[in-house]
DNA sequence: CCGGCCGTGACACTGCCGTGACACAACGCG
DNA sequence: CGCGTTGTGTCACGGCAGTGTCACGGCCGG
């Protein structure tokens, strides 16, 4: 999974399209030759404003957005697109590389975020990795049936099988997918903390069980006796799409 | 975090192999130590040249691989071994935190990079989850067939020859893995509970009786004449996927 | 200031797993 | 061929680790 310097996923067959967001026309210019070079297809935007006109327009596989610009900052961008429901990863570019514009950066939406001055290379990585991580969520289904429940990962909605509309939170929704993308075999919490929350934050695994609890509250006919969010004791959580004929469980010596 | 098994996951198969290679023969064995203790198998290597052969030589499921070393850098190592179409992942240790050497480290081919001095529990974690992720991919066909039976350990489900579902417990796969790893060979108790309950626990060796009588029941047509879970008096079990006539002695012919 | 999201602690409860007891089969012996 | 010994098959019961569930508090955005 990793010798794959500046290689493509074979499958997809054009090129990634990359967005460049940055008023600093010489050093967007230099990202966006870079890029090229490496075999990108690029595209750049001088402003936020201008930024966000083309992400309405064109359909981008990465934007990279300078979080210090004119007329519109990247923040601003990234939750504006985020609120039309575009879901294409965003890089955000910065001066300061303290914490909290970092949070910031990624409460606005963006998938990651790298401090100028930045070393071309690493830039270079960051990119190709996000193309990669996105690559399992674009591949996979933007909705999700089950049981009378329909899940949309676009815009987060869901109408469970009674009718009740309930909308998703960006956590519950990553969780579904995880659990959807391995249906039917066994999710560890460990592999959930690692897809949703990522490598450096490690919360409680009671907060996966709590997640847990709500979808089988929505989406369970039963939440007692679920038929779609199984517990594997000890282990994790599994997922089936399909109502599951429980297994006989009175082998023991119950009979006779 | 919870007790964390620490044991081998059936859906793996054997316990992860990890090569350790450093230089410093102190730290290097404490990192050995502390691996052995989380299950782990895992190998020591004192210079990057010995550590390139041992790759070459054995297989591993993950490499730790010191920056900073005589004869040939980690470096070099990991470039080496991916020239060479080496796939397994890598991490990198190294005192330096710059992101240049991090870069490198990437641009290497490695997976993970690591900062001396460094948490050792940060240490266990990130190579649980490298390990976690790399077997997203390399899901082994891990099911099992005898008999009319079939269990697939990814579910954990079971439907046994006369259609009866079953949900295995954690424990319940795990040594029916270990048993069909060793399918036809005898398996001494001593070996099941090193391998499902870990060096640190020893239940007494009753308890496996009582798995095996389980396992018996469920997939056996006639459970007090077992055609797959054979006992070997005084030693263990032997599991067979093929029927097999049991090896009665000779004079006990037609009696019983 | 309020309201949503999410992480954590507290508590109850479920069911897995470990153990001991008993019966029986296997083996050795005379 | 019967006896004693050892090891295994089998069962029932109880402890407790692991979950279900709730409620509270921090944090951020509106």
């Amino acid at each position: 999974m990793t010798s794959e310097t500046s290689t493509f996923d074979p499958r997809r067959g054009t090129r990634p399209r990359v967005l460049v967001v940055d008023d600093e026309a010489h050093l967007a210019d230099g990202i966006r030759e870079n890029l090229e070079a490496e075999g990108y297809a690029t595209d750049v935007a001088h402003d936020g404003l201008e930024g966000l006109e083309k992400i309405r327009r064109e359909r981008y596989d990465l934007v990279l957005l300078d979080v210090m610009m004119p007329k519109m900052n990247g923040l601003e961008v990234c939750e504006a697109i985020r609120k039309e429901g575009v879901q294409t990863p965003v890089m955000f570019l910065t001066v300061k590389g303290d914490a909290e514009d970092r949070i910031r950066g990624l409460e606005a939406g963006g998938d990651d975020y790298l401090a100028k001055p930045f070393h071309l290379r690493e830039l270079l990585l960051r990119v190709a990795a996000i193309l990669r991580r996105s690559r399992w969520y674009a591949e996979s289904e933007s909705a999700l049936e089950f049981g009378g429940n329909r899940i949309d990962f676009e815009t987060y909605h869901a109408r469970a099988w009674d009718g009740t509309e309930h909308a998703l939170t960006h956590k519950e929704a990553m969780i579904l997918k995880v659990l959807a993308e391995h249906a039917g075999a066994i999710v560890t919490r460990e592999d959930i903390l690692d897809r949703v929350w990522g490598y450096e934050v490690f919360p409680s695994t009671r907060t996966i069980d709590n997640f847990i609890v709500r979808l089988r509250k929505r989406f369970e006919k039963n939440p007692e006796a679920p038929l779609h969010f199984h517990t594997v004791r000890g282990v994790g959580y599994r997922f089936t799409p399909e109502p599951e004929a429980q297994p006989d469980r009175a082998d023991d010596g119950a009979a006779r």
